[in-house]
DNA sequence: TTGTATGCGTTATCAA
DNA sequence: TTGATAACGCATACAA
């Protein structure tokens, strides 16, 4: 069996209590019996249980993270962010995928707040619902999102409106006055890339026309090429897309335009969306634009922690981060 | 305050020992009772409290994965699987970053045993320290290593010298004669390529020549471009190159041959490794060797749950995968 | 400065 | 079939 805290109070000769204040480093306890105490620590190699002081504390030193999946290319990002956040601190990460489960998380949420699983969440692109976070309010347990606006939550978001407006200007700049704009399918990201759109036209004159906005539902490659495709059967002439809806759409694009012998940029120049991995390795390299989810992650880490600790109030502000545009050559 | 087994008794007006046999399916529950105590749990919304349960019983119903870092193609792989395979288990996935620690993980490894933080563990690409794989044999809790060997406990991996020997019995049967190898600095994994590279050559009566081997330390895009430069400056003519220290390094090899006029893959076939998400869509499409990463997470999880419910032993077997050659233009 | 006693929420053993 | 009691490993209020 493991040792404990008992087997280490016998080897020294003093209570449970005692080795307890030992650990955690009590004030009122002699060098000598610390020292001693220390010693035996060492020697049998104790480790705390940290059930039994979770148990006793009512606290769990884990956080866990709520997502659709953790493969994407986001919560890969956002992940990196949160293990560099994580650094030296005494908590510790949990998983939860809600695949297989039902859409809004509501169940895994559930399970970690009754089964006090952890002492805070991040839930990832996830729509919480209402009556899930008063729960957590209720409880306690302080919950934050990253990307979905939640109510009366801790929000961590990019702004979408002004990463479409920078994309948008940087195509009118370049003297590109015929911008598709190709967008997933309403959702608030996606609705808010539309508004950023619009007001860097108005911004220069040029009319919104609603007939140059396209929907695309899985944001794939293939979708892209497709789109391509339609995009030429419209009677618009284009000479720019913003592809709001992600980069491998925009590089499938990108793709079946030259395949039909369509010169990228000077024929039509292409902007992305997510800065993917791919973004700076296709012919020409696609200028994008770049979420800064690792700063995110670590942001939304850094900000539950010092809520579960209460070095910060727990309120619904809205951390909006600036998202850059990567200037390449499709664009 | 949090609903507790004692509330739902109290409202019930049995014990708490008889709610928990309800809970845990006892057979030996009048119908009488446990419909009456389903009723009181379901309308005070119980939720059994994970830390008393794993307290008592000595298991948190958790296991942790231990990696370098998760930031990484492979281990968001590996991830997925492991994701997948948790379904409706009811065990819940913690992760351990060794990322500022010591490089071979036995701190977080430690914690974890000590700590009673996981029923079990998996490590990924972590050469465990044999002493640190017998603490954990002590104490009895299972750890499987995927990717790098490890004496004694389960392994998984994939049969590099089998992914190596793929790639270049292909290029031959290609036609190809001179094929240069790029690995990466001495690791099981570079060795074992380089002997099914080797193996090709001698099955095809192609003599081994060391100093078409190169070694690359960083596996990044710009060390690829390097490389081929350096090839340009050797005497030897090479009509291909199989980049097994993977694609990024073989895409930068890509990148400055077209950028220098050598046709893909008419002058110079390229060969890499990892089936990397962008080698898709480059220009031409990389040719490489794909690991079945998914599936061996998949398994991973799969063998370490059966072992942890002592329904598989735990042995020291070594589950090796096939890895894929996925053939497109650029060989 | 240290020991004693108690409790965290649950399950398991035994008795009733 | 159910209840009483103890135990898991630890931390803390209070007593000494």
């Amino acid at each position: 069996m493991a040792v404990t805290i008992k087997d280490v109070a016998k080897r020294v000769g003093v209570t449970p209590a005692t080795v307890s204040m030992v650990i955690n480093k009590s004030t009122k306890i002699s060098d000598h019996t610390r020292d001693k105490v220390l010693k035996a620590i060492k020697e049998m190699e104790y480790h705390p249980n940290y059930i039994g002081r979770s148990l006793v504390k009512g606290k769990s030193n884990a956080i866990a993270i709520v997502a659709p999946f953790f493969s994407s290319m986001f919560s890969m990002e956002v992940l990196k962010g949160v293990e560099a956040a994580i650094g030296n601190t005494n908590y510790s990460v949990m998983l939860f995928s809600t695949v297989g489960k039902d859409a809004n998380g509501s169940e895994s949420l559930r399970e970690i707040l009754y089964g006090k699983r952890a002492d805070g969440v991040i839930v990832l692109s996830l729509k919480v619902q209402k009556e899930v976070v008063n729960e957590f309010k209720k409880e306690g347990i302080p919950l934050i999102s990253i990307e979905e606006i939640v109510e009366n939550i801790p929000v961590i978001k990019v702004d979408n409106i002004k990463g479409a407006y920078n994309a948008v200007s940087y195509l009118i700049q370049k003297k590109r006055k015929h911008i598709a704009l190709i967008v997933g399918k309403q959702c608030l990201d996606a609705e808010e890339r539309v508004q950023g759109y619009a007001k860097a036209l108005a911004e220069n004159q040029i009319k919104y026309d609603a007939t140059k906005v396209f929907r695309v539902k899985e944001h794939s490659f293939e979708e892209g090429k497709a789109m391509f495709e339609f995009l030429m059967k419209k009677r618009n002439r284009f000479d720019a897309v913003f592809c709001a809806a992600g980069d491998l759409t925009a590089i499938g694009i990108m793709e079946e335009a030259k395949a039909r012998g369509v010169k990228i940029p000077e024929d039509l120049a292409i902007v992305g969306y997510d800065d993917n991995y791919i973004a700076g390795f296709t012919t020409p390299a696609l200028t994008t634009v770049r979420q800064p989810l690792y700063q995110m992650g670590r942001t939304a880490f850094d900000l539950l922690i010092s809520v579960i600790e209460k070095k910060e109030p727990y309120d619904n502000r809205i951390v909006s981060f600036e998202p850059a545009l990567i200037s390449r050559t499709s664009a």
